[in-house]
DNA sequence: AATTAAAGTGAGTAATCACTCACACAGGAG
DNA sequence: CTCCTGTGTGAGTGATTACTCACTTTAATT
């Protein structure tokens, strides 16, 4: 209950920082979004963020000291964001500390969460995706997050699957790729690559969760 | 046999068009695509290039009209090199024509010829999922080789799997979305994104498979 | 009304960028 | 030898870049 109240206090800290912002500072973010997300981060300039957001180029430099670390405020927000929860919905969380019954439930709830936050995000996806590879500071926030919070308990519930007979007996690393791959896989498909397609929702949320369950059944 | 054929043909012409290089030009490239690689097309400039290539920047000039056309000419071949054999081997390719009996020996030819090749063309792999978000062009190659070759061959194989009752009745479109996720997600988490750790190679090609294969299998 | 600190401005700057061009040099054909 | 064409060169160019700074405006406090 300490991680999950820790991480309560996570989300209200930034919420509170977003409240602080300027209404220029805003529009500032807001274009920096969207411009980054069209063109990606090296090819974007500041004198085009200041033009769309309606704002002299100076204003940007005035709030944040580098063009990087306007980048930098925009994504680790939102990394924290979308991987802390993983497990932190109540549900899930009562999942995650006392013994798993199913590995079905968790995924629902995993999934249909991040779902939504992907939807509503999708250009801070898309950055987020391409901007980290090339960025270092990105991946050790991301490490932090993964190695620290989500992994350790992701195989705590695995090992307890696994002793409960209902998982396939291989190693934790390659069942956590496999889950993480398919449902990446699956909102990058349905936000980035692939998003005016028309898609049915509910029943591709089915098949994924369907596909993962049978996949790693025990046989 | 035709189709065959055809791509023996594309692949042959791709590599004389190799020998045809100038040993100034295959520096250039090999510098190109080590940077490119590092730290991404946009962020990497032809002086730099043509500092590790040991060549004047003039010379990267002579041969590419645009530094865009440089990175198209490095991102192309890769492209159809990578997407096009997965159905060309000669038993795939059998596999593909007569009635499919198993998914399991076409996942299992299909995985090792692609990890092969990722491996060895790992700094092309980044490339091309990096850059493919931001030039049309490279999409449209890519659209032409997925939609025109390999989706309607994949399909045709699915419809005679689903036909024998061996695979789940789910749209086609999804089972190959959950494919390729599962594959490419193995592909970059052991190339890309952590190529570094202990990787037990044939075990995680074995899972991997397992994983796919269980997923799809009519329950 | 006076004071002050923060927010906002935009012209200015040095660096870097992709790309050009006039020229040097190779070697094969006539 | 004389062309000639393709290859290689590197100083030069205009455009663009992230960032600075002296200045003005805003808004809240005294």
């Amino acid at each position: 209950m300490t991680d999950f109240k820790k991480l309560v206090e996570t989300l209200d800290q930034t919420t509170e920082e977003d409240r602080k912002l300027t209404p220029k500072q805003e529009q500032i973010l807001k274009a920096a979004v969207e411009i980054f997300a069209e063109k990606g981060y090296a090819s974007s300039s500041t004198s085009e963020i200041a033009a769309r957001a309606n704002v002299a180029e100076g204003t940007i430099f005035r709030h944040y000291k580098t063009k990087k670390e306007l980048l930098i405020s925009i994504v680790t927000p939102f990394m924290t964001k979308f991987t802390l929860p993983f497990f932190a919905s109540h549900f899930a969380n009562k999942v995650f500390e006392e013994p798993p019954e199913e590995l079905e439930g968790l995924l629902r709830t995993l999934l249909k969460n991040r779902f939504e936050f992907a939807r509503e995000n999708a250009p801070l996806l898309r950055i987020v995706i391409q901007e980290m590879a090339f960025h270092p500071e990105l991946q050790e926030r991301f490490q932090d997050v993964f190695l620290e919070e989500i992994f350790p308990k992701f195989e705590n519930a695995l090992n307890q699957l696994k002793a409960k007979g209902k998982l396939v007996e291989i190693p934790n690393t390659s069942i956590i790729r496999m889950i993480i791959s398919t449902v990446m896989g699956f909102l990058v498909t349905r936000f980035i690559i692939a998003p005016d397609l028309n898609w049915d929702d509910e029943n591709e949320i089915d098949y994924t969760i369907d596909f993962i369950m049978h996949g790693l059944a025990k046989s």
